[in-house]
DNA sequence: TATTGCGCTTAGAGCGCTCTAGTGCCATCA
DNA sequence: TGATGGCACTAGAGCGCTCTAAGCGCAATA
């Protein structure tokens, strides 16, 4: 069997390596129309019989047709494509990935992935996105300068998901840590708490979000005089030296609330080695759900942000800015819910 | 400033959204040259002279011309794409991509990667990169049955990692499971252990490899009667009540090697509670060298499998099935090696 | 009867590159 | 002097699609 060009049309179970594949001219030619009635009735859009749509259908399938997808970014004038950069280590971006192809999906774009790893940084990954000529970008925990993300934001829309920005003209999304922290207070004093301490995450922006936020949380409760932060980080190190120094230190609180879910499984493990029963002695309270968290060994209570949640409002907020809509607000801000687990008990 | 075409030329600090992105055609307009030698330079390839080179570089800096990646993949006559399945959920499959990236730059090829999410299965992310014309695909950890890929391995250069498959007719990389046991084993017998009990990882064909390479490295020591093989699973649960298991046996071995880093971890939480010191009373090997093992309050000793070393041998073996170099041999073992840390102890 | 409109279909012009097959030009050599 | 070859450069034909404008046949309308 020859085609209009005369190679050979065959299967594609048949066809080997290096041979030519179908395209719709190919279909267009078996199907005895043209090759943009083919395209019609591939893209699914209206503007073709039924009778034709299920020959053309039925010729694309006998020879094994396939879009080719660099053809049809090429053609069309918007790519409908969304570049996401993440950063490889982060089990959270992972999380958030499962939800950005879903609603991707649901919007009629495509995804793009650009990884962020040690050799490769933000913006060579960036270059890659806007090299496929990306509508929009969602960044998810960009690292960049503000000033840089700014930039890129006026050439086209941008979301950056878990970072916050003052004044910044590009679209946020973010966890409220501190409705996130209010909850964890919240949730332990109705369990009968007083002495509740923090463990926070240094110096870093969001670590100094939820020291705030803890500290605000106590207050409201008449407990302003039962705050006790102390110094920790971001690693299960630091939530391990910090559990030493509270053991130390003699007088213990009731319930520990730490910066992230590292840290309390630092933390558990310290208190684990010391004896210290959790939660009959200490309840631990960590932040993040990550998945750590829900080994089922750990089976840590821990602020939860809702990851399916912040990926389609990043999702559905980039198919707006490209729409056009003119969207005031630039923040996207998401109540984390409290994930309440093993680590917490009645005092 | 006008274009040839009566656009507007600018800086790309200036140029607003939905501007057209400058091509080759004004890059080659500004600097007085044709579109083929713009191409010629911003490839880097030879056929220029030095002085054009510049001017053209500098035309192209000047109006902020980036290469489309859509066009010039379609140009190309192949694309010089490594296509990339992976796991969002799994930590090693990050750990390969970082290596794949790397390996794939100083190849010059690009990687596009697709993900496997719950809602997105394998047959949908191979779809996806056999529609950007990938020239070879690395599927890390494949779920798809045997044939399916055989199926697609005629179609074009298939890497498997992770995945053993008999009488295979794509290339595979995966780590040789009965060195890497042998080397835990050996270990703890210089150590002085001769109770090493095996908690296995149930009835996938890893595990079997795993637990059958267990017995081998006994017998090999002579310890063939010490052989105690306790049914777990791949979950860090499996390790803890693998670990109550053995507890609540009375004769307790004085090493245990588990099926994965999981279940270590549950183990060993597990011997903590109990009051079990590891490795005072206990050592404890654990095998992938996951995140979860370098975690400092964890200080696992584990097997280690070389991601880096996996990662560039799979880019390479695509490579060479690209260059049509005749590769007999369609399996690549890496050896693993044992990573020491805090978990084992002389007897 | 001429006109309009509609549904189905097609021709053909791009999209922005790469790559082959050249064209000049100049130095080299017989 | 003409032939030779190498270097710098260019023209132009794709790559496989999408999309606009237009064609065609037929029924409805004036």
């Amino acid at each position: 069997m020859l085609d209009t060009k005369g190679r050979a049309v065959t299967g594609q179970s048949a066809r080997g390596r290096g041979a030519k594949r179908p395209t719709l001219e190919d279909v267009a030619a078996r199907a005895g129309v043209s090759r943009a009635l083919v395209s019609i009735v591939i893209r699914g859009v209206a503007g073709a019989s039924e009778e034709t749509r299920e020959r053309v259908l039925k010729a694309a399938e006998e020879i094994g047709y396939r879009p080719d997808t660099r053809a049809r970014l090429l053609a069309r004038n918007s790519s409908r494509l969304l570049g996401v950069t993440f950063n490889v280590q982060h089990a959270f971006h992972t999380d958030l990935i499962e939800g950005i192809y879903a609603s991707a999906d649901s919007s009629d774009y495509e995804v793009v992935l650009s990884a962020l790893t040690p050799r490769r940084d933000e913006r060579r990954a960036v270059e890659t996105l806007l090299g496929y000529r990306c509508d929009a970008l969602i960044m998810l925990g960009p690292e960049s300068p503000a000033a840089m993300l700014e930039d890129l934001g006026r050439r086209l829309p941008v979301i950056a998901v878990g970072r916050r920005l003052r004044e910044s003209s590009i679209d946020l999304v973010h966890t409220d840590e501190e409705a996130g922290m209010r909850q964890a207070v919240d949730h332990l004093v109705k369990l009968g708490h007083r002495d509740i301490a923090h463990i926070d995450g240094g110096r870093s922006p969001k670590a100094t979000d939820r020291r705030r936020a803890y500290r605000t949380a106590m207050r409201r409760h008449g407990l302003g005089n039962c705050i006790r932060i102390i110094p920790g980080g971001q690693t299960a190190e630091s939530g391990a030296s910090a559990a030493r120094l509270l053991l130390e230190d003699g007088e213990s609180p009731t319930a520990v609330i730490t910066y992230d879910d590292d840290g309390a499984a630092g933390l558990l493990d310290s208190f684990l080695r010391a004896g210290i029963a959790v939660p009959e002695d200490v309840s631990v309270i960590g932040f993040d759900d990550s998945r750590l968290s829900r080994l089922s060994h750990v089976n840590l209570t821990t602020v939860s942000q809702d990851a399916g949640r912040m990926a389609s409002l990043a999702v559905h907020r980039a198919v707006a800015r490209l729409s056009g809509d003119e969207i005031a607000d630039r923040d996207l801000v998401i109540p984390p819910h409290l994930v309440v687990r093993g680590t917490t008990a009645a005092r």
